[in-house]
DNA sequence: TTAGACCTTACCATCATGGCAAGGTCAAGC
DNA sequence: GCTTGACCTTGCCATGATGGTAAGGTCTAA
């Protein structure tokens, strides 16, 4: 029967990426090119969408395409060292880490400068000093 | 004397930014468009290196183009009131804050599976597991 | 048959930045 | 005066993930 066939928008709501973006990932090779019917369009099967969610879920974690190529090729090997999709995951955590410091960085240096601005109708600005500084 | 006067290479060093991105500032408006020797050259003072670096500084907090324009003309307006200023930053650390709490997010869920998977040879891995998930 | 929802491809935009290519300019050394 | 190398000019392309829009084809239900 054709009751797991999706198309695309179908593909999309299950797997809650968009449209676009499957055919972008496709485009770019993360997803191999869809089966299509007659009329051209693309269709998917529960393996399919299986896929599209480990992909969403990857984003959610803030992977990139990349990446999550790499951890497809993992998911799809079933003799892969478990090591590989740690360290593969470790790596990003870094990233995130570095990230996250170099954002905080940033708060904290502007909070600073926030505390020091009385903001009222006065001109002066400690803000704007330190912005214009040396 | 000309000794006050910087080519875009000159002005580079001496602010921090790249010719490359002088250039791009200059071209969406950020910049006013340069003085230019006869032959073609943008020139460059001790103002302009100032507002340069002014940029800069900006850049460094993670405010984005608009908002350091909006900065600018604060800067600019001797009559500004430093509230401005200040509601001006204090939305931007909402801004980081929310990206702070985005990328924690992803990392102490990451950080879970991680010290969830021994990561050996074996193939078995809460990682992908997780991942694919429904 | 028709309307409306859906699909297709092909562009353009974001944001800040880098790279490259082809060509003009300038300064220093011979 | 000429050459060389460093610098400048513009213009185009690329990144990464996503959204938008437009023009046109398809499907389904009434």
């Amino acid at each position: 029967m054709q009751s797991d066939l999706y198309n695309i928008g179908q593909a999309a709501k299950a797997s809650g990426i968009s449209a676009k973006m499957i055919r972008h990932y496709e485009e770019v090779g993360l997803l191999p090119a869809a089966s299509r019917t007659l009329s051209g369009y693309r269709t998917y099967n529960h393996q399919d969408v299986h896929m599209l969610r480990f992909i969403r879920h990857s984003r959610d974690l803030g992977f990139s395409i990349k990446q999550i190529a790499d951890l497809l090729s993992l998911w799809r090997d079933k003799n892969r060292a478990s090591s590989k999709v740690k360290s593969l995951a470790a790596e990003h955590i870094e990233m995130l880490n570095k990230k996250i410091e170099e954002l905080s960085a940033m708060k904290s240096e502007l909070s600073r400068l926030v505390s020091c601005c009385h903001g009222d109708g006065r001109p002066d600005c400690p803000i704007l000093d330190s912005l214009s500084s040396e």
